[in-house]
DNA sequence: TATTCTATTTGCAATATTGCACTTATCCCC
DNA sequence: GGGGATAAGTGCAATATTGCAAATAGAATA
C-alpha cells in the first residue's frame, strides 16, 4: 500500500460522504479526488465507496479505511504538534561534549541547567574519540585549539583557557622552586607521550626544554593532571583546573603564547533550536562572559 | 499536516539513513525524496534531519517521526491486506432486503447460510420503506414486479411466486366452495386498500370481481394473509406461503397472468464479491433453482 | 410530473512534480 | 596523502498530476 496520500483523500471522502465536501476539505478539485478514490480502488481491487447521486457511501472495505485513517490523522496531528512545539521548548534531550579535561567546569554547569529544566536530561559526552555533530551525536560540542571549521558546523568562540606551568607542593619541597626561566634546565617535565600534540604549549615545552628533561610522559590529559599532582615534575595545567586542587604551587604565569582558545560549536541544523541557544546563553553566562537577559 | 506522502518519504529515509537508500526503496529519483524532506521541515518549521555526506541522520523530531510513521506504515499495510482479502471472503456482514411477506422463505435460509459461514452475520431487513441498494443499505434485494431498472443494480431473474386463490375452511364451510370462476360473484373477497398497487393478481381482482364484493380491505401482505386465515373471505396467496399453513382451502388454482416476477438484485459495486456471490449461490441453490457445484 | 439544484464525471489546458545529468563533497582504501 | 566510490545538491526537460469548464445524471421540491 503505497501513496499515503490517495488514502487521506479516501478518508476525507469517507467523512465527508460527498467527493465536493472532501474536495473543499482538502483544498484541491473534485476530479482530483475521484481520481484518487479510483485509483486507490483498482490498487485494492475492491470498491471502497458506492457511488450515487447524492454523494459516496463508504462499503465496509470504506468503514475500515475511514477508521484506520481516522487514527493516522490523530497521530499525525500529535506529531505534528510535538514537532512544531519542540523546536520552542527546552525538552528532551541535550547531548553535550567536550574534553575530558574539561568535565571539571563543565558538568556542575549542565547539572544546573538540568535543575532549571525538569523536562530534560542531559547526556555529557566525554571520551576518547571525537564525538561529532554532524553525526548528530550531540547538539554542542566544546573544542579546543584552531577554530573547527567543519562546513555545517556554527563555531562561536567561548574563551581562552589560561595555561600555566605547574608542579605539586611536594616536588617544589624536594627540588626547589624555578627561579624564573632559565632555572627550568634543571627540573623534571611531564608532558604528552603523543608527538602530534597542538597544544600550543607543548609545543613551547618540545622547543625550550630539552627532551632528556621530560622524564614522564602520559597518554592524556587526565594522566597530565595527576602525574603533576604527584610530583612528577612541571606541567602545563589549565588555572581553572589549577584552582581546584590544593596541593599545586604555580611555578610560571600564563602567557598568551600557551592559550589554548575554546570553541563552541553545533550543527546548523540544531543550532536556532531554542534547546540550543538556551543553553548557549545559560553556558556563557554561567562562565560570566555574557551577562544575563 | 497534510501530504501524508511526504511524511511516508521522511519514513524511508530515516529507516534506510540514506537519501539515495530511501529513493531505491519508494522506486523514485533522489532528488524527490530531496525535496520531500525539504518541503516537510518547511513546514513542521524545524530539521528532521542531519545531513552529511554519508546520509541523513534523523534529530529528534525526525526520531519521532520514523516511530509514528512505522506505526502507521503497519497499520496502511494491515488495513490493505484486509481489504484486499475482503473481496474473496466470506465474512463480516451481509445484508439482505426483501419484502416481508418473502420473509417465511427467505429467513430458514438465511439462518442456514449463516450456519455455514459461522464468521458471518446476517441482517434481514424487511421494512415498509424500500431498502436501496445505491445508499450501501444492503448488499441483496428481493424484489417483485416489473423488473428494477436502476442503473447500478445487478438484477436477475430469481423465481415466479404462484399465486392461487385461498380461503379458510372456516370460510369454505360457512360459504361453501365456489363452483368455478363463474360462481365467485356470490361470494366476499379480501384485497388490498391501496387502489395504486400493481400486483397482477390484484389488477385482476380490479377488472373481474365487483368492488361491492370486496368487503375487506387491508393495508398490507401481512395484514392480507391474516384476513384469509380469519376467514375475512377469497384472496390471493402465494402458493409457497399457502401451504405453510394448514387452515387453507384453494379455491382456483395458480395462473399465469397472476404470478408475480421475483428478482435478484445487487448493486454493482458489490455484485463481484465473493461474499454476494456465494450467498446468491446458496439462495438458487435451496429454492431449487440451481443444481449445487 | 416537470423543474431546479446539487453532485459526479470527463476532455483539455495549465501547472507542479518528477527524472535526468552533472556537480560537489566526504569517506574509505590503497 | 591520493584516488575511487558513494551520497547529497541543482538546473533543465519530460511527465504526471491537477484544475477548469462543460456535460451528465439523479434527487428533492413544488
Amino acid at each position: 500500500m503505497n501513496n499515503w496520500d490517495e488514502i487521506r483523500t479516501a478518508y476525507h471522502v469517507a467523512r465527508a460522504g460527498t467527493v465536493s465536501g472532501a474536495a473543499q476539505e482538502l483544498g484541491v478539485h473534485h476530479a482530483t479526488v475521484i481520481r484518487h478514490i479510483d485509483a486507490l480502488e483498482a490498487q485494492m481491487g475492491t470498491k471502497l465507496f458506492q457511488r450515487h447521486a447524492r454523494g459516496y457511501t463508504p462499503t465496509e472495505a470504506g468503514a475500515d479505511l475511514l477508521r484506520v485513517a481516522q487514527a493516522t490523522d490523530d497521530q499525525f496531528a500529535q506529531l505534528a504538534g510535538r514537532i512544531k512545539g519542540q523546536g520552542d521548548t527546552v525538552t528532551g534531550e541535550l547531548v553535550v561534549t567536550s574534553l575530558s579535561s574539561f568535565s571539571h567546569v563543565l558538568t556542575p554547569i549542565l547539572v544546573r541547567f538540568q535543575q532549571k529544566h525538569l523536562d530534560l536530561s542531559v547526556r555529557y559526552l566525554t571520551g576518547a574519540r571525537l564525538f561529532r555533530l554532524e553525526y548528530g551525536e550531540a547538539h554542542v560540542a566544546i573544542r579546543a585549539g584552531s577554530p573547527p571549521d567543519q562546513p555545517d558546523n556554527v563555531v562561536q568562540k567561548f574563551s581562552t583557557e589560561c595555561i600555566a606551568l605547574y608542579a605539586s607542593k611536594d616536588y617544589i619541597a624536594t627540588n626547589g622552586m624555578p627561579d624564573g626561566e632559565d632555572d627550568l634546565g634543571r627540573h623534571r617535565f611531564v608532558s604528552y607521550d603523543k608527538p602530534q600534540s597542538r597544544a600550543p604549549y607543548h609545543q613551547w615545552l618540545k622547543d625550550n626544554i630539552p627532551s632528556e628533561r621530560v622524564t614522564f610522559r602520559v597518554a592524556d590529559d587526565r594522566g597530565l593532571q595527576q602525574a603533576i599532582l604527584a610530583g612528577a615534575g612541571l606541567g602545563f595545567m589549565s588555572e581553572r583546573i589549577a584552582e581546584s586542587h590544593t596541593g599545586l604551587v604555580r611555578v610560571l604565569p600564563s602567557r598568551a603564547e600557551w592559550a589554548s582558545p575554546l570553541w563552541l560549536v553545533t550543527h546548523v541544523d540544531l543550532h536556532r533550536t531554542a534547546k540550543v541557544q538556551t543553553f548557549l546563553k545559560f553556558l556563557k553566562v554561567e562562565m560570566g562572559i555574557e551577562e544575563p537577559s
